[in-house]
DNA sequence: CAGGATCCGCTTTGATACTG
DNA sequence: CAGTATCAAAGCGGATCCTG
């Protein structure tokens, strides 16, 4: 076995290690809609059914804040807004195609695994 | 630009790109924490300072339901409880640290822009 | 069309105290 | 030691209605 664990370990990194923790549900999602280019707020709604617009609009709000998308309003009537990728936000793409090749690989066993603890309870 | 998003996009995968949403606050650190090794409850709770012993049972016993750590109690008194990483749960420290990886070298960057979202309004 | 405002409820998180 | 019980607060997501 090992020594013990150093008790400042995580003391110098806020919420480092995950720094997407709200407003992730969409997040992910929203980042695989922006990857081929920009969309417009009606775009988005499409594929992501469920979600309202209200959380759309809060969701690319807390986005554009970490500097993941940017947001162009065009001035006319019908309004039209669009939303694109950052350099930043395309750099998370590389890390979260890692994350779901790893989900597409073994989220059976995880599905699996809380399946029989769930039965065996 | 590209062509309209296929809205059957998602209607496969549930919640398959992000499948530890939940109890994800801790869970990542618990999983550094029990990467060289298993360790006991107590030992869990020194570099997790701030976490309470509800918490951190609830978090473990997610994890365990996820079959990513196993839990083994030690009957006699005192009690005594191990932690441990699954197979499954070691086929994640990969994509984590990928993950992590992006956080060390992009933070600054989030949280410069986070900075100036917020002075702007 | 792209959201803002309001209200509501579930879930997650936490502080504190207690127990086998 | 390794938790559980209880209570309280906050976060998160949604329904509905409204507006420039």
């Amino acid at each position: 076995m090992s020594e013990q664990l150093d008790p400042e370990m995580f003391s110098a990194c806020g919420n480092v290690v995950l720094p997407m923790r709200t407003h992730n549900k969409w997040a992910f999602r929203i980042m695989v809609c922006l990857e081929p280019g920009r969309r417009r707020f009606s775009e988005l709604r499409i594929p992501l059914r469920e979600i309202t617009p209200k959380v759309l609009a809060e969701s690319l709000r807390a986005m554009e804040r970490d500097g993941l998308v940017t947001r162009t309003a065009y001035p006319g009537v019908p309004p039209r807004v669009e939303y694109e990728l950052t350099d930043l936000g395309r750099s998370l793409l590389g890390p979260m195609r890692v994350w779901c090749r790893w989900a597409e690989e073994h989220l059976p066993d995880l599905v699996a695994a809380r399946e029989s603890y769930d039965t065996a309870v």
